[in-house]
DNA sequence: GCGTTAAATTGGATCGATCCAAAAACCCAA
DNA sequence: TTGGGTTTTTGGATCGATCCAATTTAACGC
């Protein structure tokens, strides 16, 4: 080594130390409070002085340890997630992946947790929040009655939650899917290709959801004064949307079928080749999740990117302005957009007709 | 409040501030050091006073903060997972389940990331080692001369790897599953169902999964004597999977058909139902995927859940004894289990022969 | 020129664990 | 009883940031 430069910049070589503030307070000629200032409250800081530590941040690189800031603040930029046992959910695959890239944008990063059960949940959040500080909770899968938002409430637990709570309570904000919309306007969208007779196939009473979407088909059949005839209800399983196909086809067969999910809406396609009429009848699905999409089936997509970033905007926002807790409850309701692909639009029913 | 017991014993009424290793210490008439011993070094402490200290311990409800912990050990018991866009992948899906079980029951959690490149997940990783003090990494996604492995082998960050390296650099532990057997015993059932052209729908060559799996049926063929007609080999799409079904069933069409996807085995079944023989040619898939299963699709199934424990468990033990950096290299293959549904047995080829 | 107020900057204490070296307690043979 | 060697226990320093109160510097009106 020769001397020379390296006398008072000695800061970089091959692996330096960390710096730290203490490295960068020094260098610059200030104390390490100041330094602090200029990343966390810049107006405190003359802008000369703000200017020449910007320069010895980017010069040592510096990045300010997360466990120190930790460990004094209580926060931690973590933000919880639960993820579900094996359910095919594309859709939770999406909403995973913009979640995380939205948090990423404000500099929080997602932790994973799993629980067999809600009740078990709530244990994992006490650990979560005692021991690894985490900031929020992004809730997925709520339900009527739900214990999971009170119990973080009484915590004290910034949450928002993917899904309506469908009981009247709404001690929190949310963000959720407008899927009435959705098969609203894949009803309508049929009705104006020429169909009369629209059948729903959806899922059993007890879900919400399934109860949302069909109100959807209900409205847009009586809003164009067509007769609705009754839905019929199976579970989230291809086999039963398959038995469910067969019934409905049994009894005066309509020209097309809104379905509730992708998967229901597969049965139906499964069922129809089974019978060896393969088009013919219109088929609209709902999550425009991939198999669908290689099937050339038409499908209600859900806005899963918009609605991630709603999810972190409104929890970041609570976490980081904790004011007024009640105040600033949001309800966010997006609209999903149909996708139109070839199992909508039957040769036989609509020729190419309207081209804008 | 009245008086009595709750001299001494002060400690927790409605929302008592977390114990600390001092409150417990204070308690339990020990110094904190003791305490601290008492959780991660036992055997230096007597007996009796571990057992006084762990009753404090438990009465106060103690657990260790981990920002204090990790500002001054470094380690955060945080494990990097890369998640990527959007491809529809069940199995990314169960392994990621999987993993944040085998993490959790040693009380790592899993901290997400995302990146739209390779290089990318490069700049991601420095900042997730120095700012979250990550303690390790799980790649996923290996690829012949990936950079990403070398990078944090030289950044000494421990990793282990979902897939192999398929070129010979193998400065790390990795954990797979054989391919190449998984079609083997396909190919071999299907044989032994009394199948004899059998066809192999692939990927291009320039992907080591796929050549690895049309391996191993064309060494089942091989073995058994018979004649391994030329693979056809199309993306990973439904579509150019059908297009790749037609070819193959234009040529002396086999009867039966190994997939090196499920997807692919999709888009053959789809194809064989437009061309109206929907049934009467076997097939089989891999992955077991949900769509698979309900379409009642034999296919290969891989074993996550096993995977996952390897990855947890080879990383974990490089975290937590970073003695011997390349002693301790394992590499882990697992092999996969055929699920046999009715897709490979055509009611017209296999009645109910063997029944053990 | 000087007191008064506002703007900038500073140093010490703190969060809650672990590291480290030294002290205390204990055991046993000489 | 005492000294050497273990086994247990202890207190101070430390990790790297923020909180807080105090101090220095700048600005301004009269």
């Amino acid at each position: 080594m020769t001397d020379a430069t390296a006398a008072t910049t000695a800061a970089a070589p091959v692996s330096a130390p960390r710096a730290t503030l203490d490295s960068v307070a020094k260098l610059a000629g200030v104390s390490r409070q100041t330094v602090s200032n200029v990343m966390n409250t810049p107006q405190l800081v003359k802008p000369e002085t703000a200017e020449r530590v910007q320069q010895v941040i980017r010069q040592l690189g510096y990045r300010p340890n997360l466990a120190a800031k930790r460990l004094r603040t209580g926060q931690s930029r973590l933000i919880g997630l639960r993820i579900f046992g094996v359910d095919g959910d594309a859709v939770f695959d999406r909403f995973l992946h913009a979640l995380t890239d939205a948090a990423a944008l404000r500099d929080y990063r997602i932790i994973l947790y799993t629980s067999p059960t809600d009740e078990g949940e709530i244990g994992a959040f006490d650990e979560l929040v005692d021991r690894w500080d985490i900031d929020g909770i992004v809730l997925t899968s709520t339900h009527r009655g739900d214990v999971r938002s009170d119990h973080l409430a009484t915590r004290g637990v910034p949450c928002v939650t993917f899904g309506r709570p469908w009981d009247d309570s709404a001690r929190h904000s949310w963000v959720d899917v407008d899927g009435r919309a959705g098969t609203k306007t894949a009803t309508e969208t049929l009705i104006a290709a020429g169909h009369r007779r629209i059948g729903f196939l959806g899922w059993p009473l007890d879900s919400d959801v399934g109860t949302d979407r069909e109100a959807g088909w209900r409205e847009a059949m009586r809003e164009a004064g067509l007769d609705c005839r009754e839905p019929v209800r199976r579970d989230n399983t291809l086999d039963s949307a398959r038995t469910g196909a067969r019934e409905m086809l049994n009894t005066e067969a309509p020209t097309a079928v809104v379905c509730v999910s992708d998967v229901m809406a597969l049965g139906m396609v499964a069922e129809l080749a089974a019978e060896g009429r393969p088009t013919g009848i219109a088929i609209v699905g709902f999550d425009n999740s991939t198999v669908a999409a290689s099937n050339g089936l038409s499908s209600v997509d859900q806005p899963l990117v918009a609605v991630a970033g709603h999810c972190a905007r409104l929890l970041i926002d609570q976490i980081e302005r904790p004011t007024s807790s009640t105040a600033a409850l949001e309800r966010i309701l997006l609209a999903p957009k149909l996708i139109s692909r070839a199992s909508s639009r039957p040769p036989d029913l609509s020729p190419p007709a309207n081209s804008p």
